[in-house]
RNA sequence: UCCUCCCUAGCUCAGUUGGUUAGAGCAUCUGACUGUUAAUCAGAGGGUCGCUGGUUCAAGUCCAGCGGGGGGAGCCA
């Protein structure tokens, strides 16, 4: 076919006004529709939900060829940008030559004009990009990701790279899957016929990383502003719409922050990026809005109007217990809070987000700021509607002394902590940090229920198909 | 990992106290229609009722085991 027409993506082609052009487009066909005389073909690239319609002049076109234009196939269409006479678009296509890219068989292509289920969806997961949902969902995850890296790129802070792999399993926060070359049938033994790790590739035993916090540390101990941005994986046996073994996680750390800045950073953070999802994806939140939620957009823009309640544990303990509402679990000082009680917090009595802080001692780790009190810590979690907890973070200790104490009392192997240890004992400051599940603001923003759907590829439990 | 629910056509589901040939909508195919919007209308094809075993004259239906999935819980981000 002609390839003398300039190619614009659909994205583009909406907003044009100038009727008559001669365009290009390429895209994947969503429905076909029409009669013997005219065939409505609603094509979608990917730059936006929406498809736009190219309408062909049947007694212009192959009967053969326009078989071939089925829900599923890839097209390129040479035509003229007009004015559409029909509702629901401003704008449309004029075909005058069609070429077919990949063909789309009607009987097997598992992607129909109706909506499939989720559950489904995910069992199809090489093909979901190309429903409307997921392509609102991968849109919307690209801006947050962009909006992270723009966020702190504007205050100053450096993007640090942590490691992927690791011989540190000391940081606590799960279970590690196992990096190695040796050979798991006959691995390499010592005398006492323990596996020599000697023998692996890095002369210990590693795993992937299930924080970059620990690295964040040493790099904030330098550059004063740092976050991580990486993939990080937990061999948690978790089956939970918010849990994955391998998901994606922010991590800032802050040199001469305590916790009321990090609070601050969190809060202001997140509203930033409810702010970001709106000004950038504002078609997409409407389609999951109109499909989905129909509270989402408010509940979106509420985020951004309304201060976080901050509170610490132990005046979240009484509200519970003052609160006459049955819990499962028993509610009382030291303990840990389940699930129900922090949605009784966040969904019943506060109805906003809710940022809890200073934990017992004895629920948190091992780095965080021990308190004055001797029984609680500067930790913050915060706590967000239908997601839980999507915060975790903390002021850090900088004791050399303290730390040491913890890492002891705690039986954390000292050995493994060596270089941890020293930014204390070399000019420490006071600092503070957190982690923000990235997926986990992704089901916020999109207002998806399940972990699954808002990463392209969920790694789970019995799960790595794709 | 624990608790609980589910698995019937390509998809979403119905299927009575166990009883003849297992149904519907959508999708697909064929036909009709001069501009459709999840097009509409008419017709057709499409099933190892997740798998294995058991109870019974008879199992989609009852029982057991296994597999897959959802929700809740724990672990956490």
């Amino acid at each position: 076919m002609k390839e003398d027409f300039a190619t614009y993506r659909v994205k583009d082609l909406l907003k044009l006004t100038d009727f008559g052009k001669e365009i290009n487009l390429k895209g994947w066909v969503r429905t076909k529709r029409g009669n013997k005389q005219v065939a409505f073909i609603a094509v979608n690239d990917g730059s936006i939900i929406h498809s736009i319609q190219v309408v062909a002049d049947l007694g212009q076109f192959d009967e053969e060829l326009m078989k071939l234009v089925t829900t599923g196939s890839c097209i390129s269409v040479n035509g003229v940008l007009v004015e559409s006479p029909g509702q629901g678009q401003p704008v449309e296509v004029q075909a005058r030559a069609i070429e077919v890219y990949g063909t789309a068989d009607a009987g097997t292509y598992p992607l129909q004009k109706k909506g499939h289920t989720l559950e489904f969806l995910r069992e199809i997961a090489h093909l979901r990009p190309r429903t409307n949902t997921f392509g609102a969902v991968l849109r919307i995850r690209h801006a947050m990701a962009f909006g992270i890296h723009k966020y702190y790129n504007d205050r100053g802070f450096v993007y640090l790279h942590s490691p992927i792999i690791t011989g540190s399993d000391a940081e606590g926060a799960g279970a590690m899957f196992q990096v190695t070359t040796l050979d798991v049938e006959k691995p390499p033994r010592t005398e006492t016929g323990e596996v020599d790790y000697s023998k692996d590739f890095f002369g210990k035993h590693t795993g992937l990383t299930v924080s970059g916090q620990l690295e964040g540390e040493l790099a904030a101990m330098a550059l004063g502003l740092v976050y991580t941005f990486g993939p990080t994986f937990r061999a948690e046996n978790s089956n939970t719409p918010r849990h994955l073994a391998e998901f994606w996680m922010i991590e800032p750390e802050m040199a001469f922050y305590d916790i009321t800045d990090n609070m601050d950073l969190a809060e202001d953070m997140l509203k930033y990026l409810v702010q970001y999802a709106l000004d950038t994806c504002y078609d997409d939140l409407e389609f999951l809005n109109k499909m989905y939620d129909n509270e989402l957009l408010d509940r979106l823009k509420f985020i951004i109007e309304n201060p976080f309640e901050r509170l610490s544990y132990t005046e979240a303990i009484d509200i519970l217990m003052a609160s006459g509402q049955k819990f499962e679990f028993p509610v009382s000082w030291g303990l840990d809070l389940q699930s129900e009680h922090e949605r009784y917090l966040v969904e019943k009595h506060f109805l906003r987000p809710v940022i809890l802080t200073d934990y017992p001692r004895d629920i948190k780790a091992f780095y965080m700021k021990q308190n004055d009190d001797g029984k609680t810590v500067r930790a913050m979690d915060v706590l967000f509607p239908k997601i839980g907890e999507i915060i975790g973070g903390s002021q850090r200790e900088e004791s050399y002394e303290k730390l040491l104490a913890r890492i002891e009392e705690m039986h954390i192997p000292e050995k493994d902590m060596w270089w941890y240890l020293d930014t204390r004992k070399f000019g420490t400051a006071p600092h503070s940090g957190f982690g923000l599940g990235f997926e986990r603001l992704i089901l916020f923003v999109t207002g998806m229920a399940n972990i699954r759907d808002v990463i392209p590829f969920p790694r789970t439990p019995q799960n790595a198909e794709f």
